[in-house]
DNA sequence: GTCTATAGTTAGATAGAC
DNA sequence: GTCTATCTAACTATAGAC
């Protein structure tokens, strides 16, 4: 057989992944069914569960992929040079760019860890995506203390930024019918966000000195 | 027998939606099972089934009243007087007040928006409803055409509001693992929100004029 | 590797005695 | 109303032919 990596065909295994990604982040774990999957591959059961032991196993790369797209975006705001305006401007036009491409993960995401809780974070919470929002912490005291952003806890802060990302997508359906607003709209509603979002974030930690 | 109503001891019908309810909120509708929920309110699961016919039939009234809890907070600061501020005070005030009692709806709804969109909004989205948020959108219109609060989408408003009470709640898990906040601290950290999140929000949309 | 067929398990729902 | 026992359906997982 042609070396699949050197045609057009996606492999049976690349055709099994992309059939779980687009189900298990519209279903969540419980409401995908194999069936389902591999209908959506073009191919049987047996072979989900030849390729993948099994339904948990097929779960964890879709999960993995999905949850390390969101969450190095901290990494690089809390990293290297630079003010606080442009850590938490890095972070949310990260963020952001991210859910717009991929708006399913916010919700299966949070599913997720409400299913698994103690394997979800002896996975993906790493020591090094703590050290990195203690830094974000740090980086905000600082600037504090010198009075270039008003008084406040940065973890409340921290809280503020991620909600405003990712709330929004997460509960879309919702949002637009109580708005009445149309896919169009609500999706440049969403494109708007990434400079409405830093415009209030700085607005609110900016000491009013003029 | 003696009437349930005149004794301490909650009516079978009771203890199974009580029951219900805790697991439901917990394990999302899906992840619900109904041997689990017969056991947590000390009966069989035929007992479900003559009570509530099916399922769905018993997740209905838990789900009803869970959301039933968040909304109306949007009536309250839509009618009547007062100003921008005003308004967002009382929504705050009272959607924070409501998950602060009851923490697994944000995430309850949330799914069950995702799992079952089209019966939701049939159900719970409103006329009403939609009448306040419009509502909304006008008073703060108004507001910014006299230059009470600076000009911006305050449906882009409505969503940072709405965002910056529930998602903590729906993703406190994670937050508290990423930042190393143990439950005690974390719960000050919500409880301190109510006035954090209103004055984050009356900075931003306040005209700097002093 | 891929299929058909089926085993094994679990969950929701019902029947019928008390 | 409450229970035990059972049915039926759905789903995950496997066996075995090709």
């Amino acid at each position: 057989m042609v070396n699949p990596e050197l045609t057009d065909q996606p492999s049976t295994e690349e055709r099994i992944l992309s059939a779980a990604r687009t189900v298990f982040m519209q279903k969540g774990f419980h409401g995908a069914r194999m069936q389902e999957i591999a209908d959506a591959a073009g191919i049987n059961k047996a072979m989900l569960h030849y390729y993948f032991r099994s339904k948990e196993k097929l779960f964890e790369p879709i999960f993995s992929e999905a949850f390390n797209q969101l969450l190095p975006k901290l990494a690089n705001a809390a990293e290297g040079a630079g003010t606080i305006q442009q850590r938490i401007t890095i972070f949310v036009d990260g963020y952001l760019e991210t859910v717009l491409q991929f708006p399913f993960i916010p919700v299966f995401v949070l599913s997720e860890i409400h299913r698994n809780p103690d394997a979800f974070f002896e996975r993906y919470i790493t020591a090094d995506l703590q050290k990195s929002a203690k830094q974000f912490v740090v980086h905000y005291r600082a600037a504090a203390a010198l009075g270039l952003v008003v008084d406040m806890d940065p973890r409340q802060l921290f809280m503020h930024m991620i909600s405003l990302c990712v709330f929004p997508f997460a509960a879309r359906p919702m949002m637009q019918k109580v708005m009445q607003i149309d896919d169009i709209d609500f999706q440049q509603m969403l494109v708007a966000r990434k400079q409405l979002v830093i415009e209030f974030i700085n607005k609110s930690i900016t000491p009013c000195t003029s």
